[in-house]
DNA sequence: ATCCGGTTCTTGAACGATCCAACCACGCAG
DNA sequence: CTGCGTGGTTGGATCGTTCAAGAACCGGAT
């Protein structure tokens, strides 16, 4: 079992000082070619590889972004933030970055972490997710001064200043209720979420902008709506709601996938079309026409955003809106019966 | 913004040398109590956490665990992965450990990978998942002397000696094989993959063994099955072929909720039972009966393993074989028809 | 011969913790 | 009074890297 080969190890065998050797390594055109060539085939030679502990002693950076795993909810929208979650890993070891995982009950478990992840010094940067009104987690950050983004934007008057990234929720239940009307549906109603979620309040925002760009009008009765929590059984619920009624609607446009699946048996079986969001793998299961979010582009913003920040401090914030994609399936593809 | 204090800051805060404020933090029965408490409260009072980087540089040990994220495959099954990383993740922080992420293509990948993170001193130790045949990544590992446990048993003769957690797939499909035979089913057929996957033979053998018990003859002709890939469309087709038959099936027992959802529409309009296997959220979201994998027990044993194993090198390793359980759900609770 | 600006490389000193051997005071037996 | 073991504490060395400053070299102008 031979020793781990050190700066020295390399130095001497290559009959350099250290330094040059981590010149090499780290300002290549500090050192002329010749010798550069020589120290680098005597590193590939003994398989030298920095040691990451000895550098973040010195420099004070890892090289590390930390990044929460949230508690799964219902599991069918968690999918979203693992494949998120995933993309963001890929990403980072492109660039030459490890992603360091930590779980926390609530935003002041998160911040308490935060801290002692800082503290010791064991990550350079953050990238959070699902932020809401009032988030404290944000504000703790900017006054720290450590680099962060965030998958989601920040809601809330005034809207804090940070670096985000974010699908447009509106622009897809948009386009699902042009779909639906393109289709010659009317009656298209909204299964969404109370209001005060800033998440939920801009989906439903898409579905009114769309039928209110066809002359119709949301708040009229033919036109209904259900705000209810997340969930397959309060989908279910919401949708039998809907369809009792004398003038049902032919199509409901969903907040989640969860809300959608739920509603999906009812109105089915009541030849009522339905779209979903987030386009989870249950979607394409049960030909569930949804919105996808494109996560790995947000994944690939939001690591822009910290690198950016981490090599030129003090940089305005960058923010990015992103556009997601309408993907049809049986669930909406005909016409209203 | 003041500076982060070092060891040399506390001690000479609580006028005792560096040693003494480290050996309060590593070794307390070390110190007296009365200058234990001194030198604890001044810690507590600046706020000091040591530095991981510069401990870690010294003991050569980081506390943290690689783990990797798989590329996501259908996701459905996919989240029964997700959920093992966030319990081991919870685990981990428990124990004061952290879990790094990294992702690979193939196995040859994930070696270069664990090379890297152990050459620059990155990881302690590893979790591996999913274990194959010929699994080319424990020998590799069990070579370099490297603490590991693997999520899944080790597969192939002669078996590799490592630790291991893994869930007793044969007992999960043979409760669900005798649950059905209790409700009165006696054509219990089975939707698996095609020989030679470890996993997939060993909840064949499950069910062959409810069966047997009951002194039915899985060979016959009246006990059919299906072996086909994973996925939705192929439960889907699995279905149609087996109840398409005279003497169509009244019970499936599927290999995973996949196969078991593709195949769901199809029994529910034949009266035909259906069990899955992960219990995976849209089992839940649909009614469908599973077998749930006690992820966090599964979680808590692998860790437990490595740290043993890092804490006495040498030790045997361990090994451990849970229980599952099986959900029961609308899609089973019936008799035949 | 002397000086000089510029490149290329080397040397000493950190970074912040732990390991090691020496040190000290103390009580106790010879 | 001396010698000795012991629990508690101390200073020095060390892990492997990067930063800051200085040394060696070299061609060209004075």
């Amino acid at each position: 079992m031979p020793e781990r080969p050190t700066l020295m190890t390399v130095a001497h065998a290559a009959g350099v000082s250290r330094q040059t050797v981590s010149n090499v390594l780290n300002a290549p055109d500090r050192v002329q070619a010749l010798t550069r060539d020589r120290v680098q085939s005597v590193i590939d030679e003994l398989g030298y590889r920095p040691s990451l502990a000895a550098r973040q002693l010195r420099t004070r950076r890892s090289r590390t972004l930390g990044l929460r795993m949230e508690p799964e909810r219902d599991g069918i929208n968690g999918t979203v933030l693992d494949r998120f979650l995933h993309a963001v890993v890929a990403r980072a070891q492109e660039s030459g970055y490890r992603v360091l995982l930590y779980v926390a009950d609530d935003d002041t478990g998160e911040t308490r972490t935060h801290a002692e992840l800082l503290d010791t010094a064991q990550v350079d940067a953050f990238v959070l997710t699902s932020t809401h009104h009032g988030d404290p987690r944000t504000a703790w950050l900017t006054g720290r001064g450590v680099a962060f983004s965030v998958f989601g934007r920040p809601w809330g008057e005034p809207a804090p200043v940070h670096a985000w990234v974010d699908v447009d929720g509106a622009a897809g239940t948009r386009a699902a209720t042009e779909h639906l009307l393109a289709n010659g549906h009317r009656r298209i109603a909204f299964v969404g979420w109370p209001p005060g979620s800033g998440v939920g309040d801009d989906r439903r925002a898409g579905w009114r902008q769309a039928l209110v760009a066809e002359g119709l009008d949301p708040a009229a009765h033919d036109v209904p709506e259900q705000r209810c929590p997340d969930g397959v059984d309060a989908g279910e619920q919401a949708a039998r709601s809907l369809l009792s009624g004398a003038t049902a609607p032919t199509a409901l446009v969903c907040a989640s996938d969860s809300l959608a699946l739920g509603a999906l048996p009812l109105a089915r079986a009541a030849g009522c079309a339905v779209v979903g969001f987030d386009d989870t793998p249950v979607a394409a299961a049960v030909g569930l026409s949804s919105v996808r979010q494109p996560l790995a582009e947000a994944a690939r913003a939001a690591l822009g955003h910290v690198l950016d920040e981490l090599e030129t401090p003090g940089r305005p914030p960058q923010v990015d809106l992103l556009a997601p994609e309408l993907v049809v399936r049986a669930s909406s593809s005909g016409p209203p019966d």
